[in-house]
DNA sequence: TTCATATTGTGATAAGAATCACGCAACCGG
DNA sequence: CCGGTTGCGTGATTCTTATCACAATATGAA
């Protein structure tokens, strides 16, 4: 992977992401070689696209041949820096919180949620998944160290979330994934990504509300 | 709302998503008045960026002044076509399904779920949130009638996803909302959004394994 | 070996989105 | 009621992303 140092737009790494699935489940289907036909025509994305996103990273296919599944969902991973464990904790374990601790593709996919915390002392004690005890949010400093966690998992009421992502940072955390549906503030030197499925769903709305007249984009 | 006939970025329909919650804060602040500067202040776009992305759907402040706060709220949530209640059905109340049903601010933003599905018969007649019981599969086509339900949420896992988009479009749902990490396949009629969580923590993962040498981009 | 065929990798081009910069409208203080 | 100030609306410009089209390279058959 070398990586040539121009900028990679946001939405090729988003697209990155789904060519594993669709190359796992190619795998899965037999073939042992795609060709940037095949797998566009799978994940729903142009031929050139792909290739073209691919070539800011490398080459990973053969001319005339195409791409091997299994290697390049490997290499991809490897783009993305799924080839190791990212260490992570959740703060919040609510109804989100709950069904994010027991998403097994985040195991998968190289993701170890080793903490769960919240805030209501009924809820301390409680085993959520397989080895991991919701801890009160005073032991988020010690348990981060302890484990070495890099990323830090935001799921509290919108209210509580500016102070939550301080603590993270606080605790050494250095990339935050947040699902309240508010801008909170990090530091320069921390990785943060909004989730907002609010905003998908009011996304949907409009797209409903102004079907007449819409112009063939088959995006997402 | 006279809606310009040039297309809209789906970038800015995304941003006006985040405008609502933002300007909800400011009012609960007490700001009767804002300017596309506190504005884009507090929910981090750029004020020009703003005015440019309101401007695709008509003259919503006053020069010099600023917008009402409250007035702008509800002119987007107008344009988003949040105005109304959208009907909606979910399949598969597994661990994501159950936190959905129980996300109360859908309510808020004129969701109401009014049908939960699953496949699993031990699950059916068990109540979930206010009123809503768990129905066997079967009884979606009915459902989705009775109810006039036009949004399909899919939280199955990916194996069963397309069986069930099929199901939902049989049924006359014309909106759907695909959690499942899979590229599922609807007619031309239908609109499709998918929510990749997965791949919101692989482009963090990427981030994280990419800071050294990085543009100073504050993207989301 | 040589030709026909498949399919990649990428520079050139087109399309799309964000930013700039400035005209103009509204308010305010004197 | 006038001049100064604020701040919106938007055409022009710049920056970013996607698409195109074709040279380059591998394969396999004759
Ligand atoms: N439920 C969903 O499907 C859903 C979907 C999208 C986004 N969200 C967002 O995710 C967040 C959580 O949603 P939810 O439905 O799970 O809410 P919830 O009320 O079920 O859970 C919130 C949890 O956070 C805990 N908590 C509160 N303050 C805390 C603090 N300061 N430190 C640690 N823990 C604290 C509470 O004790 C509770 O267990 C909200 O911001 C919501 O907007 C939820
Ligand atoms: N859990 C999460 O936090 C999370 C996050 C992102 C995406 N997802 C995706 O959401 C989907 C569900 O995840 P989950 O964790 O809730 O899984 P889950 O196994 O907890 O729940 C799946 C539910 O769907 C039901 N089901 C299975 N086949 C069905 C069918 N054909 N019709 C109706 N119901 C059916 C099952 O009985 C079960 O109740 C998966 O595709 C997963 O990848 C989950």
């Amino acid at each position: 992977m070398k990586q040539k140092d121009v900028k990679i737009p946001e939405a090729t790494i988003k697209r990155l992401s789904t060519y594993i699935n669709c190359l796992e489940k190619l795998d899965g289907d037999g073939y042992q070689v795609v060709s940037s036909d095949l797998l566009g025509e799978s994940c729903q994305v142009s031929p050139a696209q792909i290739r073209k996103d691919l070539s800011y990273f490398g080459e990973f296919g053969v001319r005339g041949v195409g791409y091997g599944t299994r290697s390049l969902a490997e290499q991809i991973k490897k783009i993305l820096g799924l080839d190791h464990i990212w260490t992570t904790v959740l703060v919040g374990v609510g109804h989100l919180g709950q069904a994010l601790l027991n998403f097994t593709a985040f195991r998968q996919h190289g993701f170890r949620i080793v903490g769960a915390f919240d805030a209501d002392p009924a809820k301390i004690g409680t085993v959520v998944s397989d080895g991991v005890v919701i801890e009160p949010v005073s032991a988020l400093d010690d348990t981060i160290h302890r484990e070495q966690a890099g990323i830090g998992i935001i799921t509290v009421p919108a209210a509580n979330a500016q102070e939550t992502a301080d603590l993270l940072v606080e605790g050494g955390i250095t990339g935050i994934l947040n699902f309240a549906p508010i801008k909170v503030r990090v530091p320069e030197n921390i990785t943060l990504r909004n989730v907002s499925i609010l905003s998908e769903l009011d996304n949907l709305a409009y797209l409903l509300s102004n079907r007449t007249r819409r112009r063939s984009r088959k995006k997402s």
